[in-house]
DNA sequence: TTGATTGCAAAGCGTTTGCAATGAG
DNA sequence: CTCATTGCAAACGCTTTGCAATCAA
């Protein structure tokens, strides 16, 4: 288990005359660890299993200047509490289920060069994108059907 | 002045049991007349000019049942409140300046046949696309250079 | 010493909820 | 009558903040 992550966000924050504290260290590492997507419910939880005098102001705190400076990305989607990831160098997308929230990562050739493009037609400056797709996936919406048929029955009595 | 949208929008209530009250006409009206994106805080405010009785809640209860029944369509981004706007058949996306928070919506052609080639790679259902881009606008851009210089100079006494 | 950082407890604030009153079918 | 709907006020829960203590350079 190597921390990369961690280790450059110490220069990152350290060029802009921020610490990496030992609770910052956690936190950083809680989300590495995740590798994927973690809310800062289960931030706090993981943080405080390993210290808990860790208080939750400081892993607000954290996760505010982290995003601030970059070194992780939050994502949100309406109804749901924001997810956390870290950084890429490269923008990402997601597709999230409707039904049990599950969110993996899209395949980001399918843009193909999206990004040039938007950059030709609007002309914003540091353009970033994020692409959100929501459906069912296949196990939910097998079990959806299912429930259907069965309310179907019920109704029948 | 026409409400072909709340006209429609009352048969989709009725058709689920719902009723279309003047709370409810008068949020649909605002979210219509504002022909764009609106936040709770604003519909709040012109309903409550129109007809001071309607309580907060019922505002609440009312977005939620319209979102519900995708009448409207919310949206939201890390660190703001939720926008409002009328539903749209076509999925559509938006471009958002990271300073004024100014939204506007993106040219869905661009996308090109993204939705198919998402379809084609996973196979969920009931796909539906948001994407989001996010940079500066040139108005904010060329106000923050302008802050920057002034800045150095600050620093340069 | 100086300024960043933290923990704690209190405050803040947007949102939700319980309930009695109201209103439409 | 019956059930959806509403207004009001209280409750809720996540997030922020003030402040004194702590810590690193």
């Amino acid at each position: 288990m190597t921390y990369h992550h961690v280790d450059s966000s110490n220069d990152v924050l350290h060029k802009r005359g921020y610490r990496l504290t030992p609770q910052r260290y956690l936190v950083l590492s809680v989300i590495q660890e995740a590798n994927g997507h973690i809310r800062l419910e289960q931030i706090a939880e993981r943080v405080q299993t390993l210290n808990p005098r860790v208080s939750l102001s400081t892993i607000y705190r954290t996760l505010e200047l982290l995003s601030e400076l970059d070194l992780i990305q939050e994502n949100h989607l309406p109804g749901e509490p924001s997810h956390y990831e870290m950084a890429q160098g490269k923008s990402h997308h997601h597709l999230v289920c409707k039904k049990c929230k599950t969110m993996i990562h899209l395949d980001d050739a399918l843009l193909g060069d999206l990004h040039e493009r938007l950059q030709g037609q609007y002309h914003y400056h540091t353009l970033s994108l994020g692409l959100l797709a929501a459906g069912y996936c296949d196990a939910c919406w097998q079990q959806m059907q299912l429930e259907a048929l069965q309310l179907q029955e019920t109704d029948e009595l």
